[in-house]
DNA sequence: ACAAAATATTCCACATAATGGAACTTAATT
DNA sequence: AATTAAGTTCCATTATGTGGAATATTTTGT
């Protein structure tokens, strides 16, 4: 799990418990949070009170269970507005949903973790939230691959220690050793392959979206399954997908400087 | 804007300077956020570093710039999955999609205000950002309405303070009497209508989705555009409408109890 | 219906951690 | 090189958060 240096103050404080609820799968008692935390009873109980208050997690009088609130949905997606390739990769990736008819996934990278930050569905349209903030692993996903490989140096190594190298698959590369040699061949070709290394049965090919010093800023991903597709039948949209990472990568770069 | 009270500690402060560097429209440095801040330079300094820490703000090293971080993103997810809705409806907004064709969403109301939780696009991926996260008005939406319709009278009330009663368009309701009166309607037949009252030439039919005492808990929509639809042709879908609402309703009724 | 247990909330003397004015350092500008 | 602005650090002061323990409330068992 990431390190957030747990010492920042009351704030710190704070986040870490909001952290210790998101991991619940459901409303949770004060005294199912009191049982994981670190604090103790009074501390903890101001801490939720403040963050209650703030709404930043949100009370459920009936059952007595806190959750996680609406503040941090509105928060946050201010900041997929502002900060994420999000709004400005959307018309392009209606555009190569309607051309390929695939599901597509649109990531960055965050603390070596994948982050998805919009989708496209194959036939029926778009879920959006349900994977707008969703993470997932570097080192066996495409646009994992596909990010790692064009990080600077330093950042890649950085990065690369993130990585768990779970085998989830029989397939997942759970070496550092052979997913940077798989890397340079990522960089070789322009194209990053999930060949059922996170889930069984699904593929997928990714492409990165390149900054102008050749810096990944994100990649964007085709998905499909084992029983409708090969790696060799999606490499028909190659062109399609580089294509819509470039102009994605152009309209990215233009963004950063309108005025 | 919603009061938070702004009393309460360290955390309060820190959460205020997320808040206000959500509503930037970018990326922006630390001097222009002192500018609008009401804290002394040293203490919004220390808010920054630790949030910059704990990843709610990124800081761009290249600029000099702050903006909302990923880790908001992703405890939005949790806070999307967990308490709203949303995972519990997402099948049959699926269903409702294909049956009708047209733009749907998902809203709750957060502090008299509409919050959209999910989306399905009609045929064509048209018009606005995707909105999981996006607020709206209470007093003018077809969601807002039905929701509004089935509160309690007291929670109702208060909701009514909330509203800005704000004229966008000729058809807004713009006084407390007339929304109530049309509230009582919307009760009578449990389908709530927005006639181009918050956006020009953006027609809806939304019901709500209520729990076992009756109440709403949430609400969907079914949205047109004057060019294709009127209210009268969308009502074609009522039916379907209600009883997607209604099993909505059902299941989030299970879901509250599931061992 | 009542006691016992579990859970939630408040209190308060104490110490830590946040405060903010001012000094200092590092870019930008001319 | 001099001037201004932006960003960062210092440190004595004090407000804030702390947490053990007491109290209140709700839940459970008999």
């Amino acid at each position: 799990m990431s390190n957030h240096a747990a010492g920042d103050g009351t704030v710190g404080k704070a986040i870490a418990v909001l952290d210790q609820i998101a991991v619940c799968e459901r409303p949770v008692r004060f005294s199912e949070i009191l049982k994981e935390s670190l604090y103790p009873k009074a501390t903890l109980y101001r801490l939720v009170q403040t963050l209650t208050n703030q709404g930043m997690l949100s009370y459920d009088e009936e059952n007595g269970t806190y959750a996680l609130g609406f503040r941090l949905v509105k928060l946050a997606h201010s900041a997929w507005r502002q900060s994420s390739l999000a709004p400005i990769a959307r018309s392009f990736l209606d555009l190569l949903a309607t051309e390929t008819d695939e599901t597509l996934h649109l990531a960055q990278m965050d603390n070596g973790q994948v982050l998805y930050i919009d989708k496209r569905n194959a036939g029926s349209p778009v879920e959006m939230f349900s994977s707008a903030g969703k993470t997932g692993p570097g080192h066996c996903t495409g646009v994992g691959k596909a990010i790692l490989a064009y990080m600077a140096p330093k950042d890649q190594a950085k990065a690369l220690t993130r990585q768990s190298f779970f085998q989830y698959t029989k397939n997942t590369i759970i070496t550092e050793n052979a997913l940077k040699s798989e890397l340079v061949e990522i960089v070789k070709t322009g194209l990053a392959f999930d060949h059922e290394e996170h889930e069984p049965g699904i593929i997928c090919i990714a492409a990165p979206i390149l900054n102008s010093h050749g810096r990944a800023i994100g990649a964007i991903s085709l998905t499909s399954t084992t029983s409708r597709n090969t790696i060799q039948s999606l490499k028909v949209h190659t062109e399609t997908l580089k294509n819509t990472a470039m102009n994605i990568a152009k309209a990215a770069e233009s963004w950063q400087f309108p005025n």
